[in-house]
DNA sequence: TAAGAGTCGATAGTAATACTATTATGTTTG
DNA sequence: CAAACATAATAGTATTACTATCGACTCTTA
């Protein structure tokens, strides 16, 4: 998917970095850079010693961008969430039928990430792959309820709700919106984690996509 | 529910610990109070040192009985299946009618855990919250592969094989068994854990729970 | 009843982590 | 040209996640 806005930046909470990542060369290697390795490493692994020396650059340069590799993980996350945003509206925009437009939501949340660089610093390959992998930790901690006080959440709390939006408009009974929406956002990433590592737990492989079986699931559940 | 058996015992993968935990005083009270320690502090925040002194015991007590606390979580989500496993295959065992069997599996296996105490130096009820908030880290790791063909797992997947087979014997035409029983068991726990946290993600809260959510979309999906 | 095995608590020590603070240097900009 | 700013380098701290050793106590068994 070509950036159709050249000038259009993915607008993330600014409660998440210290310094703009993108407003410097530092900010986005150590952005691009920290996302090969949080995939190379895991996140348990990842600190910003080994970013520092992977960028050529020091720990303490990183710290003036962030304040911890939580908040990086958190700024990340928000970044890719916002980007899956981005998809999600400027694709179904137009789109006048419900099932459809649902279709084409869902199709767009659970798939695979492809080869994209519009953002070209960003690889959302890896990035995406850091979320099936990390996104869990970022709010399953202590701080979640001040953290989502503050908005950290917001984007993604946005992007279920219109996913939520699309269900109700499409079958107004459906008592479950939300739970549906939020089932779809989550279990599609626990899918492709079982897919990588426990393929007697799903169907999903190499013919079967989680797109396939998230989509036959909402057409169920919804048609009748 | 009462322990029918109270010769019996949860069968933990021996890999998880050095020293079983249940064969002392000791032990017990690790694992009893560890369980009521990470709920405290979080997972991140615990560490043997703080049981240790909470226990009125050495941290070098803890290492002869868990190798890490990573093990520790896992000892304790395994014993939390297995305790699980148990209640399901003794109340669904003598049901004959097949909708009537995964109905109530899935009322067990998404339920809020009630008071219990059949194995009284474990809190069910708070287990039931560790397994909620911090289940999700115990396999989201860069070892899983490893700790997988160890068998670490090997409760967690039966049980998710179990509902499978229930599905398809209610539904033999359904081709998303696996994906399906896997979406529920997860679905379950972040349900309970947005109903918390993020309560307008969910219509799950005080008068619906995750249970009505999911016996409604297990039957929509199944009855057709 | 004495030896030995096993259990536990106490202490010490290590490498790594997750930072904070300070200073020096080079670069940009008004 | 000076001031402001960005970055690198160094040093230092508290905590974490362990490992190792030792002594005291208890329980068993020959």
């Amino acid at each position: 998917m070509h950036r159709l806005f050249p000038s259009l930046r993915i607008d993330v909470h600014s409660g998440l970095y210290v310094k703009d990542p993108e407003s410097s060369d530092l900010g986005k290697r150590i952005v691009g850079e920290g996302i090969l390795l949080i995939h190379e490493l895991g996140f348990e692994r990842f600190t910003f010693k080994k970013l520092g020396s992977r960028i050529g650059s020091n720990e303490s340069s990183i710290y003036r961008y962030f304040e911890n590799k939580h908040k990086f993980l958190l700024y990340l996350t928000s970044w890719y969430w916002g980007w899956m945003e981005y998809k999600l509206v400027f694709t179904t925009h137009s789109l006048p039928d419900p099932m459809e437009k649902l279709k084409t939501a869902i199709q767009i949340l659970t798939a695979t990430t492809e080869e994209d660089g519009a953002f070209n610093h960003i690889n959302e390959v890896v990035l995406n792959k850091i979320v099936i992998n990390e996104f869990s930790k970022s709010y399953l901690t202590k701080e979640v309820d001040d953290e989502n006080r503050n908005g950290y959440f917001a984007i993604y709390k946005r992007l279920i709700s219109r996913i939520s939006e699309m269900i109700s408009e499409l079958n107004p009974d459906y008592q479950y919106a939300n739970a549906l929406a939020s089932t779809v956002m989550e279990g599609a990433l626990h899918q492709h984690y079982l897919q990588e590592h426990f393929p007697k737990l799903t169907e999903c492989g190499s013919s079967t996509t989680p797109s396939d079986y998230f989509l036959d699931l909402t057409q169920r559940l919804l048609s009748s």
